[in-house]
DNA sequence: TTTTGAGTTGTTCGA
DNA sequence: GTCGAACAACTCAAA
């Protein structure tokens, strides 16, 4: 038998729109499909409970298909360094094929490991899965990168559309290598399993293509043309859902693209109609390219004066945000969404954010390490981006009066209290006009909806007013630094 | 090189 | 109840 290639699957976990699987096919070779575990090369950044769940049903169900071709997915655990060379001895291959990443520590990693395999006479291709333009494919005429959105998707769209979305080869067959150790996915243990948290998971998700496909038909089935006036409103089926399969590459953005403009054709809509949902697409490369040319993205603040911030540790605060007691329902319903889907309302992320961080002063990294645990749809670049965006420290600078009310969100964006009635069941009873701040709510009109302040839910854990008072006056020192750094005192010339 | 217009997602206050 | 202005100053992108 010809020597095989080796497909080293990784945020790409999909036969469809995948051209370092079309490339590896081309060439008639045995293919044989990989992924590996690595928990070591992306340090503090590994993935987290949630998104190793969604993994663990995207490995089976890849693996699935895989067999169904002919084939065995190959697992491995270790860091890639050490375990992509080896399966190439074992395997003697001469090829190998994967999917670029993006993260800093990833990037590093991915050019000391193409270096060592091409020291070894083996070819090394890699692929454009995950974006639809990579973050050094759209710079400014001087070569340097965008820090500004519109400048950045006015760049993107002034480009031709993205490639077109490459279907399952025809005739694909994959290799079921003899002799070749894979190790049981259950040995990896992705899934929790004392206790079971995953419940809400399982109600929540179909971690495979098939899932994403479905998410995607439903959305263009309507919400995507109105996905522009509906994305705010969390009790509402507005937004596509489609951020963890995007995360562990069930599906690709360039399929997204695709389907949404052949849909808009197919109806004779205008392609207007679904730019709101596709700016989503483009901010989702635009942080990326901010993570790609900002390596420092998760870890620091981009405005270099936050980095005096007076943050307050507050584990008391922490603690009751990450359970969903703040006392303010329309932050718990949205940590109470977390924990138990492993996803939240992107509206509702940035309120819970603002909390963390303006009320409760609370510093945005610690929002940023619960989310990476939590979240299905964990991107080192999309959350990173957010939370510096919600604590006003990134490179979008948000105005730093910029501090969200969660009354009168909640008010704004659940009107009939839909949402926070699912995720705060103890609160369901009051009346609309209780529903988004109990505290104000008479005592009869507690009792008749049997809440007891305190017992049954908690009271505020601050209070907004001041809590934003305290936050604008932090601020403000920030300024006087700031200005401090600028004008030096002048030395004594006396 | 200089100038100019603009910058995802908000809140409050006063007319 | 609705509306516009104020809330800072700065950096970025493009002409």
């Amino acid at each position: 038998m010809s020597a095989p290639v080796l497909l080293w699957f990784r945020n790409d976990l999909r036969l469809d729109d995948h051209p370092a699987l079309h490339a590896a096919a081309a060439g008639g070779r045995p293919i044989v499909a990989f992924f590996l575990l690595d928990d070591e090369t992306p340090g503090p950044w590994r993935r987290g409970a949630a998104s190793r769940w969604f993994l663990a049903g995207a490995l089976e169900s890849l693996a699935a298909a895989i067999a169904e071709r002919g084939g065995r997915l190959i697992l491995r655990r270790g860091p890639q360094s050490e375990v992509v060379p080896r399966i190439v001895r074992e395997l003697g291959a001469r090829s190998v094929f994967w999917s670029r990443r993006y993260e800093p520590w990833a990037v590093a990693a991915d050019r000391a490991l193409e270096a060592a395999l091409r020291a070894d006479g083996v070819e090394v291709s890699s692929f454009n899965a995950a974006l639809g333009f990579e973050p050094f494919e759209i710079v400014q005429a001087d070569g340097s990168p965008y820090k500004v959105y519109t400048p950045f998707s006015r760049a993107w769209a002034r480009r031709e559309a993205p490639p077109a979305p490459l279907p399952v080869p025809p005739g694909l067959r994959f290799a079921g290598p003899e002799g070749i150790a894979s190790e049981p996915l259950e040995s990896w243990e992705l899934r929790p399993s004392r206790p079971d948290r995953a419940v809400g998971l399982r109600e929540s998700w179909e971690p495979s293509e098939a899932g994403a496909r479905a998410l995607l038909d439903r959305f263009l089935g309507g919400p995507v043309w109105s996905y522009g006036r509906m994305r705010d409103f969390p009790g509402r089926a507005g937004v596509s859902r489609l951020s963890p399969h995007l995360a562990v590459g069930t599906i690709g953005p360039r399929r997204i693209l695709a389907a949404v403009r052949a849909r808009a054709a197919g109806e004779g809509r205008s392609e207007v109609e679904a730019r709101p949902f596709v700016r989503q697409l483009i901010w989702r490369d635009f942080a990326y390219h901010t993570l790609f040319h900002f390596p420092d993205l998760p870890e620091r603040a981009l405005r270099a004066e936050f980095h005096g911030f007076p943050w307050r540790g507050n584990a008391v605060g922490l603690r009751a945000w990450r359970r969903g007691r703040t006392g303010y329902p329309i932050v718990d319903a949205g940590m109470r969404e977390l924990w138990r889907t492993g996803w939240m309302h992107n509206r509702v992320r940035m309120i819970v954010g603002s909390f963390l961080t303006k009320d409760l002063l609370i510093p945005w990294q610690e929002g940023e390490r619960w989310f990476w645990d939590t979240l299905v749809d964990a991107d080192l670049a999309n959350n990173a981006t957010g939370w510096q965006w919600v604590a006003g420290c990134g490179i979008e600078a948000a105005p730093y009066f910029r501090i969200f009310n969660p009354v009168l969100q909640a008010r704004k964006f659940d009107p009939d209290g839909a949402y926070v009635r699912r995720w705060v069941p103890e609160l369901a009873r009051l009346p609309d006009a209780f529903l988004h701040a109990p505290w104000e709510a008479p005592a009869d009109v507690l009792a008749a909806a049997g809440v007891r302040l305190g017992e049954t839910y908690p009271r505020p854990l601050v209070d907004h007013a001041a809590a934003r008072a305290r936050a604008l006056e932090a601020f403000e020192t920030l300024r006087a630094g700031a200005r401090l750094d600028l004008q030096p005192r002048p030395r004594s010339s006396a």
